[in-house]
DNA sequence: GAGTCGAATTAGGTTAACCTAAACCAGCTG
DNA sequence: CAGCTGGTTTAGGTTAACCTAATTCGACTC
């Protein structure tokens, strides 16, 4: 074998390694992942909207995950991840939360700037990384939003909780988890005390989605819908199922 | 505005940002600053060894960062690095010995295997993450390896060592550096005890870049002349250039 | 059962980043 | 100065991942 042939040789090995599944790939998946659990079959469109890109592309590249076994695909009928799709997902997500608890907990990060560090770190990691990380830090189980962090082995619990806009008033209920992605939508919910862990009650709902009034630590304050929708919260002692 | 006017207008303010220097990108100049320190102006041939590529692909690559200032460039004559360029290739070595040293000091990680993730991480890392690592670990000035790392503003010491292999007998000098990409090479370094700040003095040195006998910690040993090119040493005290 | 409409796909195009094989050129060698 | 040669570039090709515009499809309505 001379040098040059060497060389391409250990190219070619190179890429063999992970080539499928690609930075974007497993954003994809992940996004596919989320949207199954709200709610069946992942549609083209809710996939674009949430990645931002053009129905069509989204089409692209599902053609091509489905054809490595990731996703099972029938045209107009929306997707479902496969179990293989479904691991790479995990593996994904766990490295996201895992990255997001080590940033807040050792490195000073707030909460509302570590989902887009995150978003991009999770493709560079190494395994051996996010297991140091998660060990640095105590193995944690939910990251800083309250999102549960799936194990090395791709066990998570997907427990389904409702937010606070699917509530009526007279509810005790503690914060499970907030949405992860708008940092100003994070700093307000810290500014008036909405946090995983914090009890809430709710007050008061205008209907038509409109505003709900809640009490956090004796305080009183009233949220728009959009914002209470992004607030998820488990029922506390006596309380149960949402009121509608 | 429509609304997926809205998300195309989004699209294409996000890739506004970066866009011209992207992780390839980073590499290459890395690479090319690295060349030039060594001697002069980088050939193409030279980048395409480092990186493992063709040359004909790196004559592509050339191409478009002349294009974009990063690059001197005249065909068949080499390149050189503009200024922009030079910052540019200083910001990713900056990332790359921060990784490196935090790893290695906060998360456990040992020397030999910490280059690969860095390669990969320096370009996904925001700058607030970098500087947070730095200053975590207490702002180091070299990373594990014993490279400077340059600083937030761009500046590094350029310092040239010799290396182990342009001595001749009877020197007695520090070690300040070794080579930081073979993991082997670095656990076979670390198991004879050389490592940045150790004593050395030479013994003996056979012609024809036969081997290398050394004295480290009064432990006598013979390294082949690749090896001894890997280590780069300061002269101690009285000792000054090398004997040829 | 034809019409309609939004969702999805197809068609066709772009850019980055690689590749191999073929030409090309600069500088030395006889 | 003609010829060689190794380094370099050009030519032409591939793949991933996006895009827009045009087409097609499914499902629901009249
Ligand atoms: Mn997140
Ligand atoms: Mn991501
Ligand atoms: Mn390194
Ligand atoms: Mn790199």
């Amino acid at each position: 074998m001379t040098k040059s042939e060497q060389q391409t040789a250990k190219r070619d090995a190179a890429k063999e390694q992970e080539s499928v599944i690609t930075g974007p790939a497993e954003d994809y998946l992940k996004a596919i992942y989320e949207l199954e659990l709200a709610g069946g079959a992942a549609s083209t469109n809710d996939i674009a909207q949430r990645l931002s890109f053009a129905p069509a592309s989204v089409t692209g590249m599902i053609r091509r995950l489905a054809e490595h076994g990731l996703l099972a695909y029938e045209r107009y009928r929306g997707v479902t991840l496969t179990a293989a799709g479904r691991k790479a997902a995990l593996r994904t997500l766990r490295r996201h939360r895992v990255i997001e608890s080590y940033l807040v907990g050792t490195l000073g990060y707030r909460w509302d700037n570590v989902h887009e560090e995150a978003e991009r770190l999770e493709h560079a990691a190494s395994e051996e990384l996010i297991d140091r990380m998660a060990a640095a830090i105590g193995e944690p189980v939910v990251d800083p939003h309250g999102a549960p962090i799936p194990t090395r082995e791709g066990v998570v619990d997907e427990t389904q909780y409702c937010s606070l806009a699917d509530l009526g008033p007279g509810h005790r209920v503690a914060v499970v988890r907030v949405g992860d992605d708008d940092p100003e939508v994070l700093r307000y919910l810290a500014s008036i005390g909405i946090m995983p862990g914090v009890t809430i009650a709710v007050l008061a709902c205008e209907p038509f989605d409109g505003p709900i009034t809640l009490s956090i630590e004796n305080e009183r304050i009233s949220i728009g819908a959009p914002l209470a929708a992004q607030v998820l919260v488990d029922m506390i002692g006596g309380s149960e199922a949402p009121s509608h």
